[in-house]
DNA sequence: TCGTCATATGTCGAAGGTTGAGGCATAGTG
DNA sequence: CACTATGCCTCAACCTTCGACATATGACGA
């Protein structure tokens, strides 16, 4: 195995996926595609975890899915953030700092 | 509310454990305590979830639990770091530094 | 033509961690 | 005496992730 690949913390997909299709709407192949190249293959994401979190994502109204055609011109369904799914990203990424400043804080103390 | 706890991902805890153990030897209801206080409030450690990881990371030997006195003279189990703990903290480390670089990465994508 | 790879979606069971609740016990305080 | 703080623990329910598998089309080289 050439890259040591590690798991995410739970919610840390939908996360991230959430950003991914802030940027611009994108089918669930695009959108690994986009992870895995933007996070310099640190971060590979498996279809049997991408496609339900998508499912998951549009059930809670944060994604809406439309058909359409890709790139290649076949059929795929594309993601596009809605607005519920708008102030949710804009929750996570806050709490991610959070989590982050918190982490960081932890391990820098040395007493 | 100023401060709204949020629960911490599954797989942070074991990493804030190992921090937090390996500065200092500490039973579970200190290393509550520490947690809570050192990121201001910002994390949340149920009990249901602190002592099975607690024994999870007995058992896989990053660390070694032994009796005790705590400060107010009770028993209480202590943990301590033990080298293969340590190793795997500073492992877990690199692999969190990796995932936040990431994500700061992703999020700051604008195109 | 045939096999194979990339594209594209999806399901399923297993594994694992967190939640929220509950139980038990002792010591100190009002 | 009741209540809080300390200190340990368990359990079912829930959710996410993993890894494998299934399906289908288009393009490419042998």
């Amino acid at each position: 195995m050439i890259h040591s690949r590690f798991p995410i913390p739970q919610g840390t997909l939908d996360m991230l996926i959430l950003q991914i299709v802030a940027l611009e709407p994108a089918h669930g192949y695009a959108i690994a595609q986009r992870l895995q190249q933007r996070s310099r293959d640190t971060v590979q994401v498996n279809q049997g975890s991408l496609y339900p979190a998508l499912h998951r994502l549009e059930q809670k109204g944060w994604l809406k899915a439309t058909w359409g055609q890709s790139d290649t011109g076949r059929e795929a369904k594309f993601y596009a953030l809605t607005r519920k799914g708008q102030k949710q990203l804009v929750a996570v990424k806050a709490t991610w700092q959070r989590l982050a400043v918190t982490v960081e804080l932890i391990f820098n103390e040395t007493e």
